[in-house]
DNA sequence: TATTACATGCAAAATAATTGCAAATAAATA
DNA sequence: TATTTATTTGCAATTATTTTGCATGTAATA
């Protein structure tokens, strides 16, 4: 996948570089969005923070990453390529995350997207509930 | 008003401080979420900043406020009680922020959270969609 | 291989949020 | 109303998160 990652990033207006296909690597393995922190752990140190940074927010600004805020002062990112889009459902109590989606919900949101005049477009969007996991109530 | 905030408060087990009803007060004359930055501003430095972050902190707790996380890297406080449940449609070039709801969405909302078997209850829940403001785009 | 524009690392700083503790005060009680 | 008590507040300090500037390094291109 490794190539895949390279040509991905250069399509993207990227240079493909070690960096940043580690942190497409990393971030493929993962079922749940990472913070900066635990991403930079996953790296063993072998990248700077500010250029940790730098690269999530170029990645996600051309899509290759989502950012979601998930209420815990924090943003966390995933890998947005190759995978299903999806929501979060946040544990209050413990900050556990897990996925989930909604065929229904997303029609719903797209057409409530289409509803909303005051915008011209609507590129994204994110959702998240809040909870208590199974293992917290 | 000012009478019915201060019940508010004690019914939600908070004293009825000067500093949270003027908190209140002004976020009830607020159409869009606040920073902790506004917030202040608003209030004039009357209050310490750690005293407004914990009271926004108590009273998100316990439902009187809700915070929204717009992608712009920190929380955002609007008041929840007195007010139609909304989302944010939030304008990824200026940052405009504007309210909307739709209850087929809601609708949808309802039924997925009720879905979520992962997780034992759902209290809250965020929607953000991102796009271009009319002026903007 | 040489060139060039993009990417990285380091230092520093800006921004955002939290903690501990003593003093102040709202609410309950006498 | 005076007294008591637990909550709330303010201050100082700290921690956490993110950003900026600049010199150096390196991937892509010719």
């Amino acid at each position: 996948m490794q190539q895949g990652f390279k040509e991905m990033l250069r399509k993207a207006g990227f240079r493909a570089t070690p960096g940043k296909v580690a942190l497409l690597e990393l971030l493929q393995d993962e079922v749940k969005p990472l913070t900066v922190v635990e991403i930079q752990k996953k790296l063993r140190q072998k990248q700077d923070t500010v250029t940790l940074y730098r690269s999530l927010e170029a990645l996600t600004e051309k899509n290759l990453l989502a950012r979601s805020e998930l209420g815990h002062g924090h943003a966390h990112y995933e890998l947005s390529v190759g995978k299903k889009h999806h929501h979060h459902l946040v544990c209050t109590s413990c900050e556990r995350v897990e996925d989930f989606s909604d065929p229904s919900l997303e029609t719903a949101l797209i057409k409530a997207a289409k509803n909303a005049k005051a915008f011209k477009s609507i590129n994204s969007h994110s959702l998240e509930l809040f909870g208590l996991c199974a293992r917290c109530s």
